[in-house]
DNA sequence: ACCTGAACACCGTTCAAGT
DNA sequence: ACCTGAACACCGTTCAAGT
């Protein structure tokens, strides 16, 4: 109904459209404007100002170029982003076996001066098939873990990518072979077919929930320009004397003295556990009800045994 | 740094400042303007319009006043964006003995018209701390699952609360009792206290994203006058030729022939038995390893019996 | 104490026009 | 085929002014 940027319906999702510019042989590039390059910018742009400080017009001068340029190469702002979106997906380091080989792994020109910028993040470094992993572990519970702690990673390098995530459907190539990978993993564990998804959702929707809250406070620090242990002592002690914390505080102190990056560390680590642990149990408690079937009525439903 | 809507550092939000118009006695109120009223319509505009299709102007014209009227009641779009966050937290019932008494229930003027609007949804009509559910589940289990479903329920009848509780630190009075209700019953599980922040991180952030997802798609449905149903086909045709669909396409096949409703809810339904079975398996081992400690060495790390 | 009007510095996008 | 400039209909917010 207003102008802005609404209404994101699967019929006007960028993939589900033929690729713009048939890219006519012979033509000549005036400006060297390209749709990688633009999104490539795109990226570089949303990781240093965030995704309210990015504009088509601030783009646009990013790239040298007046505002209304880059429209040549993309209908709209959404679907820049959206493009933006599953290249940073693409980031994602996946199980070797289940890779797509359809995948579009992460331009080499997507980020050449972020790769050596702040520290471990930066663009995957020509991320090819070949072992990336020190170790490619074979064991489902390994896999899942690793794709969890590859997607979290994703998650924190790019904060804009969580916001993006809940508004688009999410149907870009790289999403797609990350989504196929994390359910062949979860397949992987021998839980029945049928329960795979409610068991997908859970991890998924854990990683990303934790993942985007651990973005948003590492970017409020770099605005503040302080570490987030100091953020966080900060925040504990503005909000000490209030009697409505008083749960959050006592879970606080079991954690010791630690760093906020070992407690976080922890807490995912542990979150994970209880997910593997949880979908173990009930495939278990599923095997030993086709195994019995039709032997002696029991319960169903209650998949742990009492205590 | 630019204009916009950054930077929300917890110094900067509404709760951790003082109420703004000291409301001096006497003093006349010429139109009748109020922050009460100011956040019921903030509501009421998010829910018809979404959070792209609100703005301080339009929400100034539905309250019959000049755009900058508001202002003097808020001090910014982001805070009154937060006032309205909390105010919609407020709607999820808590089990009762979990409810903090210094919590702001639904006002009754949030949305009057609201209530017998479109169906199951509307504000919750005076929850007074009598006893709201049929039955008050005295089990964790069951009060963890009440608590999941209530939240639900209000993301899906709120789809603008979802990227506000990621933009935002959320701790006005009714995000706390919330949390702190979610807390005292994941402790209720007899997890070890300082792994019980993982098992309230995984449930709850499964929640969040589960049910931004459903919301989304609520939305758009309603957006485009069709059916959950309808669109759910549409999508699965129009995908149904790519080979990256594979995966997915095989996992909805063994739903059945369901409605995306039932999908969803037996989906929701048996993630959080998962997650409750990881919990109690691990609460078990745990209790084991301290039961049994320095009586023989024993692999402390895996929960579960390899079958 | 409460509200208004005009103004500033931004948006996304269209459209006619240039080369 | 590719890019520009001007224009339109919006934003959030400030600030001086009204009552």
């Amino acid at each position: 109904m207003a102008t802005g940027s609404r209404a994101i319906s699967p019929r006007s999702s960028v993939w589900l459209s033929e690729p713009k510019t048939p890219r006519r042989k012979g033509a000549q590039q005036p400006v060297g404007l390209d749709r990688l390059k633009i999104v490539a910018a795109t990226v570089r742009l949303l990781d240093a100002e965030g995704l309210t400080g990015f504009s088509m017009r601030r783009l646009a001068a990013e790239l040298g170029v007046t505002a209304m340029s880059v429209y040549w190469y993309v209908d709209t702002k959404d679907q820049l982003l959206e493009l933006a979106l599953d290249a940073a997906m693409g980031e994602i380091v996946l199980p070797i076996e289940a890779v797509d080989p359809g995948r579009v792994p992460p331009a080499a020109e997507v980020a050449p001066e972020a790769a050596g910028a702040d520290g471990p993040a930066g663009a995957a470094p020509a991320a090819g098939a070949e072992g990336h992993h020190p170790a490619e572990p074979r064991d489902w519970r390994d896999q899942l873990r690793q794709l969890a702690t590859e997607c979290r990673k994703v998650l924190v390098r790019h904060p804009w990518l969580s916001p993006l995530m809940g508004e688009f459907l999410n149907m870009g190539p790289n999403s797609m072979a990350f989504s196929n990978a994390a359910q062949a993993v979860v397949r992987n564990s021998g839980l029945p077919l049928e329960k795979v998804s409610s068991a997908l959702a859970l991890v998924t929707q854990f990683v990303y929930g934790f993942s985007t809250i651990e973005g948003r406070f590492a970017v409020r620090c770099r605005e503040e320009g302080i570490t987030q242990d100091e953020l966080f002592d900060e925040v504990m002690t503005t909000v000490k004397d209030r009697p409505d914390f008083d749960g959050a505080r006592e879970l606080f102190a079991t954690q010791g003295d630690v760093s906020v990056d070992e407690m976080r560390n922890r807490d995912f680590a542990f979150a994970l556990d209880i997910a593997i642990a949880g979908i173990e149990a009930l495939r278990d408690s599923a095997l030993r009800d086709t195994t019995l079937r039709d032997s002696a009525p029991r319960d169903t439903a209650s998949p742990t045994r009492e205590s």
